[in-house]
DNA sequence: CAGTATCCCTTTTGATACTG
DNA sequence: CAGTATCAAAAGGGATACTG
């Protein structure tokens, strides 16, 4: 389970009162440092999610895609482009014109990725009426 | 796709220039309220991935928990705790008596849950070379 | 059009101390 | 042991203005 180790990062690490390696040393934290965290909080995030899967229907401009995923800024879509492109999930294509043009469709990797979030999201939404019924028997507004 | 529309829930409401209902009136808001995203949340979030994976070995204790996901602080475990059995994904059950002894475990809906996250993580952690290969084309850190 | 830069507020998270 | 309460730090996210 590699994702685990990528907790090493998200410990604060000075304020400890255990170091780093003493941890490790206790079993307390596997030794592996992979970013496998990152990807996850990018394809999961709020507009990850929605950009991965807006353009599962074909290629959208930056335009398009502040139209679809509705509500999202443009600094937090950029950002969000700029780490799925990163990631290699999308693939950005600039024509060198003006105004502007500039294309966004998925890769492969970011095809494969966005199945796996799809059917998170499906089956979330196919058993959301479960959740409800849980939240509810047990006061939760 | 009703969970786009749990957007609203993200939006700042009272700083905004337009009002919520423009928002919707507009088309730039799904009108249905819905709380999959929460859901989405919970389930995907640092600690809830954990918790869920780590449930998946059968029945735990609350510190068995806390050392099985290094590093979770006791406010956060607790949180995620009651968020997951919330939902219905962590049934909890307190033996009771003195020193406390409560014991977590994944319920049918949970099992099904973990499912999925496990899917995608492993998908991640199968396909992290993949992503840094392509980090590393891009020069990215 | 497609961004970037800045400022500022809100939410999340962690460390610490305390309780039944 | 299994939490809760409190405070402080950090991250997330939006509005606005600006650029090529």
């Amino acid at each position: 389970m590699q994702l685990i180790a990528h907790l090493e990062k998200k410990m604060p690490q000075e304020a400890h009162s255990k170091t780093l390696t003493e941890k490790i040393r206790l079993g307390e934290l596997f030794t592996v440092d992979c970013p496998s965290r990152d990807v996850l909080k990018h394809v999961t995030s709020l507009w990850g999610v929605l950009c991965l899967i807006s353009l599962r229907d074909g290629t959208l401009r930056f335009s398009e895609l502040r139209r679809k995923a509705s509500g999202v800024s443009e600094k937090m879509l950029a950002q969000t482009l700029k780490r799925l492109e990163e990631d290699g999930f999308v693939r950005r294509f600039s024509h060198q014109v003006v105004p502007p043009y500039v294309e966004y469709s998925l890769t492969l990797l970011g095809r494969e990725v966005s199945d796996q979030i799809a059917m998170l999201s499906d089956w979330i939404e196919l058993n959301l009426w479960r959740v409800m019924e849980s939240r509810r028997e047990k006061g939760v507004v």
